[in-house]
DNA sequence: CCTTTCTCGACTATTTTGGTCGGGAAACTT
DNA sequence: AAGTTTCCCGACCAAAATAGTCGAGAAAGG
């Protein structure tokens, strides 16, 4: 029903947090929580298990935090989601695109579709990166500056 | 994490049952739930609720049962899942997609890529339709044949 | 009127999801 | 060395979604 879940867009939206101080030093899991909106307490169990997937590192103490170990623009959406979904950490996806999974042993009229759809998926995260996301965020806020003009508030130049 | 629940698999394999069928007078609960490896009980409340998308219709006693009321060829995947995971029937899907779901009132980095992903998805939920799933099935059947005989069987001309 | 099949609403069980909690262990400060 | 501050770990819990069941009734036809 749902496209993913919340479990996995907080794993998005936190590594996308720490790709926004990447090379600044750790993030605490506090702020990532405050500004990402998402439960500390959660959060924490979240960022453990990436830790699992060589994306991110952590350390302790005062000065202590998460933080990345590739640059944005070498890590993608698939990245995190394939790790996110791998079957030690979670079940195989659904439908008959694994034996397992299908009644008729993944032979039936429906693999095909089922595989195209999970193909069509990932070929879009896998081509978005962090730091495209990054970027998404920038243009927005432009956008939204280019707005708010049109609507009477001056610029200064 | 699944491409699709259960109950949507089961609508869909019911409407390609009754595809099967197609034009030959209705079929049976109890058939489509034993040819189709459905818990027959649970398919009773599926195919009421489908009587509502206006893709089937039904008929009681004896000769009665499903039937379809357009033409396989006319009936996408689309059309199925579409109509199952409408308001009515469940909850709108999870991520940025819709404002309600996005912490950020739908206005954040991932919106974009969220709408991409279901963008892409019903591409091809509406490029298939049954009738293509049909002919998947049969090209399944002879391909399997070959490979029988790949394997020693002899066949009759 | 008898059988067969769909029909309807309520009800239950199981699984997945989304979280929480308490206490411990490293890191750095003073 | 003591004290903060942070991550770390495993167990635990609650709610929601999913998957499925049940009993009684109502049309259709023989």
């Amino acid at each position: 029903m749902a496209i993913t879940s919340k479990k996995n867009q907080y794993a998005l939206r936190a590594i996308f947090e720490l790709a926004k101080h990447s090379g600044k030093g750790p993030t605490k899991i506090s702020e990532i929580a405050r500004t990402q909106a998402i439960p500390a307490r959660f959060l924490e169990v979240i960022l453990g298990q990436l830790k699992g997937s060589g994306l991110v590192e952590s350390k302790r103490g005062f000065y202590g935090g998460y933080y990345l170990i590739r640059s944005p623009d070498e890590i993608t959406v698939g990245d995190i989601f394939r790790f996110m979904e791998s079957p030690s950490n979670g079940a195989e996806c659904l439908a008959c695109v694994s034996k397992a999974n299908c009644p008729f042993d993944g032979n039936c009229a429906f693999s095909s579709m089922w595989r195209q759809v999970k193909d069509a998926i990932y070929q879009i995260y896998d081509a978005t990166t962090i730091q495209d996301l990054l970027n998404h965020e920038k243009q927005r806020i432009t956008a939204r500056t280019g707005v708010q003009n049109l609507s009477g508030e001056a610029t200064r130049i």
